[in-house]
DNA sequence: TCTGGGGTCCTAGGACCC
DNA sequence: TCTGGGGTCCTAGGACCC
């Protein structure tokens, strides 16, 4: 039997797809999820040229009949949880890389459910049937033709990717189908003659280092000459957990910056202190309004887990990257990240990291006990009522024009 | 003409230590 | 006093992915 036993399921256009499955009236019609920024496109919009990521005016641009629709995210975080519930029914090897994409290695189960192709074949039936979106498939030998398959395979297809085909099935393809590759690493390349996966194959690995580096050039070299060692990792924990808020046109005011600031820290730090964690290294961005961004961290003595702590850290970041750029008037975005995330939280980690600690052991973190007593009961209430049932008072002017919470979580890591 | 929000990984320079 | 080398951590920036 063949060893192409990995597979890389990925539902197509997959906000737009759930869209036009909740109101029929959208079906075979172009549309886009999102507003000021494409979120998804149809493949009827895409064929205008409309594409994830782009301003919503230039769409409309493209393509003048374009219907832009709210987003039902509650609905995307349930059926491609559906989907990918269908792939985990054939194997416990299940690698989620997002709301609609993962690896799955059936090695292990074709003794059940027949041949990769046929797993395959089977998961795009019963994804069809039971969820009713289309999913492309992807099945070959390694994680990295699996993913390029299933991208070759859109719309709703299969590719199969025999072993002895995989240098043919490479050849021609453009090298920004490589994980890695994005257009700057596709213009350098295109600077030296590289286009293809087959020329990148076959050129000096020294000059593919010199142009993007040793790391990007030794992973780039391997991948298009076909060695890809990464193994399937079914749990994976993550390492930072950040918050952002774009603000349109602002001025560098402290109404402005300690609001927003108050409510990341917010998000973030409920978000730590759910899965009993906490991180040392604080790290904020600024974008100014011509869209160039600094970014200031620093790393504690202490993980931190607290509200109000991570914001006042936060806060003095911020202030200090100002400083630095006093040209600048205006901002439009601002972000906060905690990284350096415990594995495991010791009891007085967990101290310090609500803000508990002792004032002899931690001068200046006043108030902790008070600090901690305040984060534990809006845990508490929002627990039991919901997110929205309680924060900081002072931010609640701008929660209208954000991005609703639902989104946001649709994009959230394990941590 | 002005892209949202959540992440990962890499690079380069400097501090510091042995 | 000057010089060399290796390792680790920290910080700022950037490319990339979904």
């Amino acid at each position: 039997m063949s060893d192409a036993t990995i597979l890389h399921a990925d539902l197509d256009a997959f906000y737009a797809s759930v869209e036009q499955l909740l109101d029929p009236s959208l079906r075979g019609r172009p549309i886009a999820v999102g507003g000021g920024v494409v979120l998804a496109a149809s493949y009827e919009a895409k064929a205008f040229g409309v594409r994830g990521g782009m301003a919503g005016r230039k769409a409309r641009e493209l393509c003048p009949e374009l219907i832009f629709v709210g987003g039902n995210f509650r609905h995307y975080q349930r059926l491609g949880d559906a989907a990918m519930a269908i792939v985990g029914d054939f194997t416990p090897a299940v690698e989620r890389i997002s709301i609609d994409e993962a690896f799955a290695d059936v090695a292990g189960c074709t003794h059940l459910f027949g041949p990769p192709e046929a797993i395959a074949d089977a998961i795009r039936r019963r994804v069809r049937a039971e969820v009713g979106l289309a999913i492309s498939v992807g099945v070959a030998r390694t994680k990295h033709l699996a993913k390029i398959g299933s991208q070759v395979a859109k719309p709703d297809g299969m590719v199969v990717v025999e072993p002895e085909d995989e240098a043919t099935f490479l050849h021609d393809l453009p090298v920004e189908l490589i994980w890695g590759v994005g257009p700057v690493a596709r213009a350098r390349l295109a600077a030296i003659g590289i286009a293809t996966i087959g020329q990148l194959a076959v050129a000096e690995p020294e000059s593919v280092a010199r142009l993007l580096g040793p790391a990007a050039g030794e992973k780039l070299t391997a991948l298009a000459c076909n060695r890809d060692p990464r193994r399937i990792v079914t749990e994976r924990r993550a390492h930072s957990a950040g918050a952002q808020s774009a603000l349109g046109r602002r001025p560098v005011a402290e109404a402005v910056v300690r609001p927003t600031l108050r409510h990341l820290a917010d998000r973030v730090a409920s978000r730590l202190r759910a899965k009993g964690r906490s991180g040392r290294t604080v790290t904020v961005r600024v974008r100014f309004s011509d869209l160039r961004s600094v970014t200031r961290s620093a790393s504690l003595p202490h993980p931190v887990a607290a509200t109000a702590i991570l914001a006042e850290v936060a806060e003095g970041l911020v202030w200090a990257a100002l400083r630095d750029h006093p040209e600048e008037r205006t901002i439009s975005l601002l972000a906060i990240s905690v990284s350096q995330i415990e594995a495991e939280a010791s009891a007085l980690q967990l101290d310090f990291a609500l803000g508990l600690a002792d004032e002899r052991l931690r001068p200046g973190a006043r108030a902790g006990r008070s600090r901690l007593a305040a984060d534990r009961a809006i845990d508490a209430i929002r627990d039991r009522f919901g997110w929205d049932a309680v924060g900081y008072a002072s931010v609640a002017l701008d929660r209208a024009r954000s991005v609703p919470d639902a989104f946001r979580a649709l994009a959230e890591k394990e941590l």
